[in-house]
DNA sequence: TCTTGTTTACATTTTG
DNA sequence: CAAAATGTAAACAAGA
């Protein structure tokens, strides 16, 4: 057992069989060699996975779908795919690390600590999860240092340190792989938890012990499904109580039979812990606690009745229900039966056994699950989320009505919370000082152990807050309590001790660090600074929403902000909060405390208020969002700015009167019409660079020139309102291709504010992100889409709401990380330093946005490519046209305005297309038709012009540095191709040749000087316009370098062209197939031969595979991300990339 | 006996 | 500076 001597052997078929066979049980997850190869070993290890819904009949159609299918047309030897893979993946890998770029490392293998690199190991697996000895594989055969590091003598510490990590991380999850519903686990892989993806608001707290979340998690999941049931059993002793504190981001799940069903075996497992408490020592009951809260949590986190529609989520019929169950059962008679005997620790582990396939629940009703990779994803609500649909109300109620604990010493805090739980650890926290001191210095032992285990949790400290708010609540300060270990913990919403599990929707305030809770709890206003920078980025939009509760105080049950509001609190973010230190005397002290419990929001909320308070008399008479948006000029003396070209500017440098500090920028921003075609104005705001110290303003229109502002403004209004409408698809999908068109009134608009949905996520999702116009405390009227026949209107309605939740899980993602991950994107190394200013000049980065492409579930990609199909061809039809404005635009002044001339996609057929893609006859139509031509290859960047002008160029490309090069070698190539598309859109394209970098570029842009309208749909649309055709074909292929940094390996299926264009024509088609559905390859066919990567993953998907309609998505994500390694599609960051 | 996994302990570095 | 993160070692246990 040499792992170098398997790894590199892993490529020869004969030993990698033999070693799949034998060495590797694992079905799928050997990493990018091994487990390609033999799909006998897929076939057998993975045919009968948990997933079991073959009734969903997609499976068939995939067997069927594969035997027409033509790929790879020209044959590759798998040996060079995975070589090729295995190389480009070293190469990032080495990147990462830092090896050669910097002289002192972090480790002696580089700058990725542990943790990192197992997260590497298992997100560059084909199915996201490794086992361990995968795992040693895999860094042993990308990670130099380890190279050696192959014997048992010398790699026991690292494979140490990297099963010791996996224990200790939250993110890691250890779930298993069930060969068939006859056979047991013949393995357990490592997983990353997906709640801790990327963007998670929770990734923070991924890095506690497990034990303690599990603990946590499960005495959350207790006394939020079973609380008072459970109080009622248990003898409330203190232990007890704090058992079952409340954990913040395991409980916001709303209450279904999914919920209920969890608790009933949480429930049977109490006595259990009951008996055990008092005995604190008892491992086997924290593994129960573990394995229940785990179980709990899983199951809990599918409540949500549509959940369903997030791309990473799946139902599991009821007979994975039942296996759940029924494991639960066992292990709970197992650990009754002998108590003493299952020591093992089990805190990670999800067991299924899946030989008790009981069917006590009905079929009809399955319980929501998810195994897209083998694991239960847990379904994390957005903060966000939280204050939205009916949790808005009852928050808000809870809010006003909560009182200010009494202030007590931080100390008692923390006293309080040692005795939380009954592992292992703290009750070694408690005896430490006395008893296992003797080892250990006095001035580490028992302060550092008891605060980083316990108190400083943010799950503990939370808990504690929290409790002392719920107990605060109930008691109305009936009693001090010093002690919040002795309080009864209570739901706000639940505080009637009633059992009735559907009213636990409450929401709980969100986390905080132990230091902010304490700073929370003295009240101090003068720790508002710390609070604001040891939280997160506040949420803006909820800070609105709070402060239109406060300040209103009616029944608006779904207030919204504006995006005037939305764009006030987000440009005047630092001066809100100045203003809030310094008007904390008109926002009274009650309310204050009010918003101190909200904890993460609280400031957000005082500052909002603040905002609205000090600012009222212009927002209060508002009667329209055209006289909002003009008070808001009138009050900022701003231009109001598009919160989505907002996120492209560099962190607002704001001066102390709100504006934007032109001087030190040397720019600012206009409002602006482009050229959007709309049936009223053809007109949409859009912002503009300009120069005030040139004075060098982008041109309005004559039109708008001479109009007066209010006029503009109304017009203005009326094209964004119009814009909207257009793209609030899924209304009614229903023959009002021009109704919408037609019924284009601001008065109408206002009432009825268009909904939120696909289209808002996909093409403008940061504009409409904000919500609704109305703003007069009304009720925004559901009711425009009441008119779609239902089938439809249904259909479009889940959608929608899955597009929402996309959205808003964007929009927390981006909140988590605010301006800064949106305007620079650097590498860990640092090879590329993105300039914003010229990003936002011209039209952001194409490594960016390709990334963002790249990332794009297939569906959504799929969407936009349609999109774009048709935007490219109404671009072609109103070619003519659109010339002719831009020419006029010229001749008025010396720059040009450029002119957006795209027709936005008529988002009725998005729709359409949208719905017909759940289908799987359009399915199947697209299938074969994506499968014929490559056509759809005509969208994607080319990936030659892009190296190529990269390699000319020391910085990174922008959008329009890419266009105008592509447009120059177009018109080298091909001088007789001037209707093009490209032609006409380069002839559009506003380079402003004063910026330093495009200096650089002189010689291979454009003689454009043109200033620049950014928009970001309009940057995707551009950026994914074929250049040229004959460039394509006629220009040499560039080699394939590695590529820089951050990029490389999501770009490295593009890069694959290298070698063998088609092959690599074929991937792209697969990766942006419409449906998602992947072209299955006729692997039975083939059992031996020429299988790929791509095979490898749909023939783990094998037809023996039961899934359903979701993970079959998930598998084709899978096979799609394979060749990005680094993050899996469906995941949450994936979604910003709609957010352009 | 080996692999896998959990947990504790502790020193050091990084972070806020 | 405190807390968190990280690396390392090691004890221990279950299971193959």
């Amino acid at each position: 057992m040499q792992p170098q001597h398997r790894s590199r052997r892993a490529y020869n078929e004969d030993d990698t069989s033999h070693y799949s066979d034998e060495r590797s049980p694992s079905p799928s997850s050997s990493l990018t060699c091994s487990s390609y190869n033999n799909p006998k070993v897929n076939d057998r290890r993975e045919s009968g996975s948990l997933v079991d819904l073959s009734s969903n009949g997609l499976n068939n159609y995939h067997r069927d779908r594969i035997r027409y299918s033509t790929w790879p047309r020209h044959r590759k030897e798998r040996r060079d795919i995975i070589q090729e893979y295995d190389k480009r993946l070293g190469k990032s890998i080495v990147q990462e690390l830092g090896i050669g770029i910097n002289k002192t490392y972090r480790n002696p293998w580089g700058n990725l600590s542990y943790a990192q690199l197992i997260t590497r190991a298992i997100e560059s697996s084909p199915w996201k999860r490794l086992t361990l000895n995968e795992i040693y594989e895999w860094i042993i055969k990308f990670v130099p240092y380890f190279k050696d590091k192959i014997d048992p003598k010398s790699s026991w510490g690292w494979k140490n340190s990297i099963r010791h990590n996996l224990s200790l991380h939250n993110q890691f999850i250890r779930v298993p792989v069930v060969s068939s519903l006859s056979k047991g686990p013949v393995k357990y892989v490592w997983t990353i938890n997906p709640s801790f993806k990327n963007n998670s608001p929770y990734k923070k707290y991924s890095l506690k012990r497990k034990r303690a979340a599990a603990a946590a998690c499960l005495s959350s999941s207790t006394e939020h499904l079973l609380s008072s049931s459970l109080a009622c059993e248990s003898s409330s002793t203190n232990n007890q109580d704090e058992r079952h504190q409340p954990l913040l981001n395991m409980s916001n799940y709303p209450s279904t039979k999914s919920i209920r069903l969890t608790s009933d075996y949480i429930h049977q497992l109490s006595p259990e812990q009951n008996h055990s408490n008092n005995n604190a020592k008892s491992s086997s009951s924290l593994n129960q606690l573990t394995l229940a809260a785990a179980a709990a949590s899983a199951m809990s986190s599918f409540s949500d009745s549509s959940s369903h529609l997030q791309p990473y989520h799946g139902y599991a019929s009821a007979t994975q229900a039942a296996m759940i169950n029924a494991s639960l059962k066992q292990q709970q008679q197992k650990l009754v039966a002998n108590p003493g005997t299952t020591n093992r620790q089990q805190s990670n582990h999800i067991y299924i056994d899946t030989k008790s396939s009981g069917n006590n629940i009905d079929n009809t009703s399955g319980l929501p699950f998810c195994f897209e990779n083998g694991l239960p994803i847990p379904k994390k609500v957005p903060i966000r989320d939280r204050f939205k649909q009916d949790n808005l109300q009852q928050h808000s109620d809870w809010l006003l009505s909560y009182k200010l604990p009494p202030t007590s010493s931080p100390t008692s805090f923390t006293n309080g919370q040692q005795n939380t739980h009954n592992n292992r650890g703290s009750t070694k926290i408690n005896e430490s000082p006395s008893s296992s001191s003797s080892h250990r210095s006095p001035l580490n032992s028992s302060p550092r152990l008891k605060s980083t285990s316990l108190s400083s949790h943010p799950f503990f400290s939370s808990n504690s807050y929290y409790q002392n708010n719920a107990h605060s609540f109930d008691q109305r300060n009936a009693r001090i309590t010093n002690n919040y270990s002795s309080s009864t913990p209570s739901p706000p919403y639940n505080n009637n001790n009633n059992n009735n599990h559907s009213t636990h929707g409450f929401i709980r305030p969100p986390l905080f660090t132990s230091r902010i809770n304490t700073s929370i709890k003295n009240g101090q206003i003068s720790d508002i600074e710390c609070l604001q920078k040891r939280t997160s980025s506040p949420n803006l939009n909820e800070s609105a929403r709070l402060s239109t509760l406060l300040n209103r105080s009616s029944s608006t049950r779904e207030s919204s902000i504006s995006p005037v509001e939305h764009d006030t609190y987000s440009t005047h973010n630092r001066d809100i909060k100045t203003q809030s230190r310094e008007n904390n005397s008109s926002f009274s002290q009650s309310d204050q405390e009010r918003f101190l419990v909200h904890s993460k929001f609280w400031h957000a909320a005082v500052t909002a208020a603040n905002l609205s308070q000090t600012q009222q008399q212009p927002q209060q008479h508002h009667t329209s969002a055209i006289n909002e948006l003009q008070n808001y000029i009138n009050r900022t003396g701003k231009m109001y700015l598009n919160p989505e070209t907002l996120k492209m500017l560099p962190t607002p440098n704001t001066n102390n009167n709100g504006n934007y500090n032109t001087a030190e920028h040397g720019y600012g921003y206009k409002l602006i019409r482009s050229s959007y075609p709309n049936p009223a104005s053809n007109l949409i705001p859009c912002f503009v660079r300009h120069n005030p110290s040139t004075n060098t303003n982008v041109l309005l229109p004559t039109s708008f020139q001479n109009k007066s502002s209010l006029e503009n403004l109304n017009e203005t209004l009326t094209a964004y309102n119009n814009y909207r409408r257009r793209s609030s698809g899924f209304s009614s999908t229903t023959s009002h291709g021009g109704a919408s068109d037609e019924e284009v009134d601001l008065n109408e608009t206002e009432e009825s504010p268009p909904r939120k949905d696909s289209s808002t996520s996909n093409c403008s999702s940061g504009y409409e992100s904000s919500s609704h116009l109305n703003h007069n405390g009304r009720q925004s009227p559901t009711t425009r889409s009441t008119s779609g026949s239902s089938i439809t209107s249904d259909t479009s309605s889940s959608i929608s709401h899955h597009y929402k939740t996309l959205s808003t899980t964007m929009e927390q993602a981006e909140d988590e990380n605010g301006i800064a991950t949106l305007s620079t994107i650097t590498s860990a190394n640092g090879i590329k330093t993105y300039d914003d200013e010229r990003k936002l000049l011209a039209g952001g980065y194409v490594d960016e946005l390709m990334d963002r492409i790249r990332k794009m579930p297939p569906k959504k990609r799929s969407k936009f490519y349609k999109m774009l199909d048709e935007e490219r061809l109404k671009d072609i039809n109103n070619s003519t046209s659109i010339r002719t404005e831009t020419k006029i635009i010229e001749e008025n002044k010396s720059t040009a305005l450029v002119t957006i001339s795209t027709a936005i996609a008529d988002d009725d057929e998005e729709d359409r297309t949208l719905i017909e893609m759940d289908s799987k006859d359009s399915q199947k139509q697209k299938d074969e038709t994506s499968e014929d031509d490559d056509v759809q290859n005509d969208d994607l960047l080319d990936e030659r012009n892009y190296k190529d002008l990269q390699n000319k160029t020391n910085s990174p490309l922008s959008v329009l540095d890419l266009l105008a090069y592509c447009k120059q070698q177009q018109h080298e190539n091909n001088n007789t191709k001037s209707n093009s598309l490209s032609d006409v859109l380069t002839n559009k394209l506003a380079l402003n040749n004063t910026n330093e970098n495009h200096l650089r570029l002189e010689n291979l842009l454009l003689n454009n000087k043109n200033i620049g309208i950014i928009n970001a749909r309009t940057i995707l649309r551009r950026m994914l316009q074929k250049p040229c055709p004959s460039s394509e074909n006629g220009s040499p292929e560039p080699e394939i370098e590695p590529m820089d940094d951050d990029h490389q390996h999501h770009q490295q299926s593009l890069s694959n062209n290298d070698s063998n264009e088609d092959d690599d024509n074929d991937i792209l088609e697969e990766n942006k197939l419409s449906s998602g559905i992947i072209v299955q390859r006729s692997n039975s066919h083939n059992p031996s031969d020429d299988l790929s990567p791509l095979e490898f993953s749909s023939n783990s998907s094998s037809p023996e595979t039961i899934t359903t309609q979701h993970l079959n998505a998930s598998s084709i994500t899978t096979a799609t991300s394979l060749f990005h390694p680094t993050r899996p599609s469906s995941t949450p960051s994936s979604l910003s990339t709609f957010s352009i």
